[in-house]
DNA sequence: CTGAAAGCGCTTACAG
DNA sequence: CTGAAAGCGCTTACAG
């Protein structure tokens, strides 16, 4: 007595739902769309029919159907040294509002242009969403060429044309040191990122140390700067090397979340008491971050969440194809927590 | 004088390939499955044909017409918090053996059962592969109830009839304590993952736990434990208490990556040197991370993505209906790195 | 070794 | 406000 549609207890299709709710294929089709309007009985009648059959529509269907994905892929690629809790605020932002927006957001580990283009190309996605970018991205280049939606979290050189949100890291530093200054201090040290990122440079250490060259210039400040692999043990190198050029060191800036750890640890083995002897600021970094270290880092902190967010939104006006928005820069406000006071030997005027 | 084909240009289908080479749709298909034979001739003339065309199957037809995505997804729960190295060799691990055997490895965030379960039953994955599992864990039981193919990287309490792969943390914790005995060390502090991760208990945290108090019962030893936030502030915190419950603590075992360096920034702020004064061995730590510390910390050294690929290999099994293969504990092996040592005030015999 | 055709489960003009 | 039907781009029995 077994008939082929025994093992119809699989799935429910909206065919079946369309037959338990007395209404055709496409009426369910538009009430689960809303792209036509469907009166409230009808409505009522498919819903409680998709819920008596615990339905689902079937993703490849609707993506080959209506020759969309919904899917956004966002490509990670320093995926294999982990993801920093900063990074993450800005995945976490750009998850949410793609999700508000009907998408999905999936991470990709991927770093040759080739796999990024081909995700779109293969129907995987519908555009890509970059993050760690470098001043001369091939990626970039690749997705331009290749006529593939895109935005970037960051900004190349020459972002001409193309949907982009960045932090302000000019500006920021550049208010990281006259915050200084203002307190006192003259001798100032950077913990910069590392210079070269894959052998391109990275736009947000580029940007930070040409602002941060300029404003000590300008404030007439005794200043250097160290680029700094993302490690700890880096950064108690690069705080030696700091107070060796500079014994008179009296404030360090960090931009680089995990070369701070070891800056803390260096200036902790020297005895050197923070804020007490030496002053510690970070630049553009998480809250939670900043809380993690011991003591709690006075920061700038960035809104990474908005910021994701936002550049979804651009993503959005792209690949809706209403042209390119406007890049984005967001700026980063210091929030105290202690590490940060006035030089000690300060002669008051 | 424009015709409906002039957007043509866009992507070729498969039919377009079978018309260039001169074979039928059909014969397309096979070629690019290895479904059935094809003679080289025919073969040739059909990648010549896709290379010039350059042809992409499309992976929502592909999907719809075999009913099978070739997608796994990785759930990682934690994302919000970053995704430390040591999770990250995992997920490159079980990428890398996903791709080789066909698949894509996607990662999601979801914590929810139900959105875990979303992504089989809408077909946006063929099955789940399950991070950071609690001895407890409402995933398990809703992916078991949906009879949906998966596997956990880490085991519930009870984990008969699912395919796991987890590291062997009960004894790589007696080999840690063993290793420290012989050379001469009576009082240990054990700092552990916190004792609960989002209210349900976190396995690998627990089973150390159990193996720890276990043996130093055994060999007689003095020990402490202390459960830790994930957070360098909190690792501070937690030698402090094991230096003030036992002033005479000579050698401590971290499993707790982040807490690890506020365990060693500690030390250094109260001028115990290491190992001279205390040691410190890691317990399940990749090499990446060992190395970060300062000191670089010895370490029982997890093979991460052995494992993650282990993982895969175990899930495909399932997926492929060939039953569910048993559980793999992977074991972690001592790298010296310098940071252990015998116990300063030893009574040589 | 190869082809013709049904069908995967939807969306979306067309038509009323 | 609703329906009937073509079609999205493939896979896979059938058939030879």
């Amino acid at each position: 007595m077994e008939t082929q549609t025994s093992h119809r207890t699989q799935h429910a299709t909206m065919q079946d739902v369309a037959r338990e709710a007395g209404v055709s294929l496409s009426t369910v089709s538009y009430v689960l769309s809303g792209q036509r309007p469907v009166s409230q009985a009808t409505k009522d009648r498919v819903h409680a029919a998709i819920a008596r059959l615990d339905f689902r529509r079937n993703a490849a269907a609707v993506t080959l159907a209506s020759r969309r994905t919904q899917v956004i892929a966002l490509v990670y690629p320093l995926l294999h040294l982990g993801i920093s809790r900063t990074a993450t605020e800005f995945v976490r932002g750009a998850h949410a509002r793609a999700n508000e927006m009907g998408y999905d957001l999936v991470v990709w580990p991927h770093t040759e242009p080739d796999q990024i283009v081909e995700l779109v190309r293969a129907g995987k996605a519908d555009a890509i969403l970059l993050m760690e970018i470098e001043l001369t991205d091939p990626r970039v280049v690749a997705l331009r060429d290749q006529q593939i939606p895109f935005a970037m979290i960051g900004r190349t050189a020459d972002s001409d044309g193309i949907a982009w949100v960045d932090v302000d890291f000019a500006a920021t530093v550049v208010h990281a040191v006259e915050h200084l200054s203002r307190l006192g201090h003259t001798h100032l040290g950077l913990v910069n990122h590392a210079s070269s990122t894959h052998g391109h440079r990275y736009g947000a250490g580029v940007r930070a140390s040409g602002a941060f060259a300029d404003i000590v210039a300008q404030l007439g400040l005794s200043c250097h700067e160290v680029f700094c692999d993302e490690s700890p043990v880096a950064g108690r190198q690069a705080l030696s090397d700091l107070l060796s050029t500079d014994p008179d060191l009296t404030a360090v800036l960090t931009m680089n979340e995990d070369a701070a750890f070891g800056v803390l640890a260096e200036l902790h083995a020297r005895g050197l008491v923070i804020p007490g002897d030496v002053s510690v600021l970070s630049v553009v970094t998480s809250p939670g971050v900043a809380s993690l270290y011991s003591p709690p880092l006075s920061s700038f902190d960035v809104q990474g969440a908005e910021a994701g967010a936002a550049a979804i939104d651009s993503l959005l006006t792209v690949i809706r194809g209403e042209g390119v928005p406007p890049g984005v820069l967001t700026c980063c406000d210091l929030v105290e927590r202690g590490s940060v006071a006035p030089p000690p030997h300060r002669t008051h005027p």
